[in-house]
DNA sequence: CAATTCATTTGATATTTATCTAATTAGATG
DNA sequence: CATCTAATTAGATAAATATCAAATGAATTG
């Protein structure tokens, strides 16, 4: 019994954009029959050329299709074993998993973070989330595990970084990186933290 | 060797739309692991309630995920039993197949219509779902979309067709058509309707 | 090389849809 | 009954995308 072949997070979204699709759909099921010219397909279908050919683009992008060249047509074919591929792959309990918390390249992050510090002070406060989670990690790692702060206290440490410690304070809780409970502050572990934004 | 069910072209359509989207890859990816609620799904994923809600209801559409009450949280659960049986009839080289064959041609309906019609008076009604649907759809477009229509005026309208309004009224609300709340009657829009029946 | 044919690319447009905020519903609790 | 909380619905907006016509590309043929 051979391991089956996983396939990437990307590449299972990307699978599913394609057939999800009425005009795909039936352009699978055309080839199915036998191969194609994209002018036949669009005969068919009723549909214009160029949008066989986008269609078909994006049926070659997960190589469920391919085709071959002959004269000035082009015949198309359905690849089998791609789509016997994706059947066995793509509904592995793991795959699904996978997608539990995509986790953004690590240099993507030291990016975005000498983009918005200049030293140790915050130039601006990224809108986008996903940047502004990035953000919020650096400052939650100024706080200690374990230590109780008051009110005062994380405002004085987030002052050090950006004016608009209320914000950045609130954004700490709600993302869960930081618990408040009668006035009293403390730093949650890693494991509490909501997941990463998108 | 029992044969495995088959699923229709559009539930075919409505799976791929389904799993087109990575919001809700993840939520299954959650959901794999074990049941959970709306708040919980939002906070893990950083989107907004009204956004989970809207994502579920459309996996509960094709009954991948049902729910359960318990007080006002509700808990969502992945049906393994469904998505298992997409795993088997979606790819199921006939399922395909029954794709290709073409729309019905408009002009089918042209000839149903002139059959039924006389003028702009019904005949009579047909017994055939698929023609009746030709019918409804002629009669819904004697509608205007955005106005709020109360019974007697809906009513007014069919009778200008055909005596049964009651039963033609009824057929224009199961069919998705047309919305009746509280005594009041719209036209919906056609992204609403339901699937043409084959 | 000019003309022809099939395909792709480009750019525009209309539809769909993912997401948000605000409003509403419905159960639970004081 | 008033209040609170979780969920859904409604409405608005922005992004994605399916389609088309026009322009361009590329192989073929007279």
């Amino acid at each position: 019994m051979s391991t089956l072949p996983d396939i990437s997070a990307e590449l299972t979204l990307q699978f599913f954009k394609a057939l999800a699709d009425e005009s795909r759909l039936r352009i699978i099921a055309l080839l199915t029959e036998r191969e194609r010219s994209v002018q036949e397909i669009a005969q068919r279908m009723k549909l214009r050329e160029p949008t066989i050919s986008h269609h078909l683009s994006i049926l070659k992008q997960i190589e469920l299709v391919s085709s071959r060249a002959d004269g000035t047509t082009r015949w198309y074919r359905l690849n089998d074993d791609v789509l016997r591929k994706f059947k066995s792959a793509v509904f592995k309990p793991d795959n699904f998993l996978r997608l539990a918390v995509p986790r953004p390249p690590l240099d993507w992050e030291a990016k975005v973070l000498a983009h918005y510090l200049e030293g140790e002070r915050l130039t601006k406060i990224p809108d986008a989330r996903r940047k502004r989670w990035v953000i919020l990690k650096w400052l939650a790692a100024k706080f200690e595990l374990g230590v109780q702060y008051n009110e005062a206290q994380v405002n004085a440490i987030i002052k050090r970084h950006h004016e608009d410690c209320a914000f950045l304070r609130r954004e700490m809780i709600s993302d869960r990186m930081m618990a408040r409970a009668g006035g009293i502050y403390q730093l949650l572990p890693k494991s509490e933290w909501s997941a990463e934004p998108r």
